[in-house]
DNA sequence: TTGTAAGCGTTATCAA
DNA sequence: TTGATAACGCTTACAA
């Protein structure tokens, strides 16, 4: 149970380091030693002991990732993105779920400098930057997705928010709507503040003047999403579409307005953002923008793998265009 | 830049045993050094590597969780079921997808065996009863969940899936309906083989008549479903009823349906199995069978923090009743 | 081409 | 109550 190398080197008649040398392919050993090595360490059932070779080498092969709740849907094709990368390199993935409470995500970030990870991927952190902060000083690469971090030696990987409020609206805009609400998700965030804000400058190049009535503050789950459906589908005149913070709200909204007897899309137009699984299945489908989540998480992967390989060359960021995928929860205006 | 317990000790003016009993709470130690060896530790950011403790103390703190594939909806609740149970305790989970792919899985635990994890849990594994075998062998404790395990010293998680099956197919023949189609899920799961006993079984004990053309063999995807809905509807006379493996195949069956020009539930009931979120959201909401995901996994870990306490007491198996869910795909049948 | 030995950062045993 | 010091299992000079 548990050979060291001593065991194998042992039964194999040749020194620990000849060992070391055949199982990591590195400096010369000769043919015959080698095999001998080799099934020794096969008879053994030998496992060298990564944690041992973590302490030596200073780098241990894995790497954190922090994220608000694997159970939102928006999150596991994010995580395996970053899991494929991660493990097509060797490296495994420490998963961590904060629900955007900050003392947890301190509490994740303090366990993973604990066990020494080579590097950290935060996905639309809370607003401990000092976390990261620490994290760079102490020179563990970080890469960040789905948040701005400024004056931070850390990679980004966005996605352009404020452009796909822009294509959702404009497209409402294009079918005759004026009168359209937006149901924003935390505005805590980077991600709903953009949101936010490319809603408005739909609005505004189209001439329409802001309603403040008709933007609802909330946060990313179903349950805001048909929150804010009673609110603002109470406002005078009644809005004719609505613009979700994501997928998940706009299914709320959804509900809620089937609740009120109102047909979608005939009665209320509803664009989501993510275009997560849902998005395609729920009926009427749902018009909405589509974010890479599997790419994003690949590339904030692979970015954190440069640097580990010290390539830092600065801190990059890279920012994903958005798509707008027109299914059938929204309609012309009939006027 | 990464302090040692040495650079504490010298700030503190005492020696390493010291801070590492004030770090550990362990042994006696004089509150005035402890109070001069924290604040030593403090003012240069030590924290202690796990990685060297590890070493020591033959056990790091982390758990391998092999799940199939985190995308699919009924991953992400059992994950964060394990992962938090671990992270009260202090321990970290190692995430890795394994596809199903025996060869995938395998080389995850060579990983997380390399890492010298604690414990590890496989959801709903393949055939490679090996892999569990050396893990146990070497007395690491597993738990297996959605998968029986015979003769091997590990607990096993499950829920009964000939149970479920059986409450699905009885609810429909309590409706009228006796052309009952199967839509299976992959057959070389043990999940699988259950519910198309429990199917088997509900049918004999309602004396309806086996009919293999009813039974379409698929595998837990959507577009299975999809496929399995265009041969069974083709089938003479057309069923009136599917109760499908899972609910992913259940949508897909409900979309050819739609595409077939069928009415859900009026021309066909279907009933589906696990109850993801998209259950309750499709239209019309799904009828299913719910398991408890995430609490299956919160037991998994908790067995799991057993034995790796120590508490074996032998191969423990806990067996969840899963509930039927009726919604608005299942209807009676007209006669 | 191979072996010896000095760490890596902790914990834990023994003395003091 | 505290300090040396020997492991823990591996990698990596440095010699041979």
């Amino acid at each position: 149970m548990g050979a060291t190398i001593r065991d194998v080197a042992r039964a194999a008649g040749v020194g620990q380091a000849t060992v070391s040398r055949v199982l990591n392919s590195s400096g010369y050993v000769h043919p015959d030693t080698r095999a001998r090595v080799l099934q020794a360490a096969a008879d053994l059932g030998f496992v060298p002991s990564q944690t041992a070779r973590s302490l030596v080498r200073k780098s241990t092969a894995t790497v954190g990732l922090i994220i608000p709740d694997i159970t939102n849907p928006f999150f596991p094709a994010i995580t395996r993105g970053v899991e494929d990368a991660a493990s097509a390199s060797g490296y495994t993935v420490f998963l961590c779920n904060t629900d955007n409470d900050p003392a947890m995500e301190a509490q994740d970030v303090r366990k993973l400098r604990e066990r020494r990870v080579d590097g950290v991927i935060f996905v639309g952190a809370t607003d401990r930057r000092d976390l990261m902060a620490t994290l760079v000083a102490e020179g563990v690469p970080v890469v960040v997705t789905d948040r701005q971090v400024a004056d931070l030696d850390v990679d980004m990987v966005l996605v352009d928010n404020r452009a796909g409020a822009l294509l959702a609206c404009r497209h409402l805009i294009g079918l005759g709507h004026s009168r359209i609400a937006h149901a924003a998700g935390h505005l805590a965030t980077r991600t709903g503040q953009d949101r936010l804000a490319g809603y408005r400058e739909a609005l505004a190049e189209a001439g329409i003047a802001p309603d403040e009535g008709l933007v609802y503050t909330g946060d990313f789950t179903l349950e805001s999403g048909y929150q804010a459906a009673e609110v603002l589908l109470g406002r005078t005149p009644r809005p004719t579409a609505i613009f979700c913070g994501n997928d998940l709200v706009a299914l709320g909204v959804l509900r809620a307005a089937e609740a009120a007897g109102l047909a979608v899309p005939d009665d209320l137009s509803i664009v989501g953002f993510d275009d997560i699984l849902l998005a395609a299945l729920v009926r009427p489908a749902l018009t909405t923008v589509r974010q890479p989540a599997y790419s994003m998480g690949e590339l904030a992967m692979r970015m954190l793998l440069d640097r580990i390989a010290g390539e830092t060359g600065g801190s990059r960021r890279h920012l994903f265009q958005p798509e707008l995928v027109v299914r059938s929860t929204t309609r012309g205006r009939a006027r």
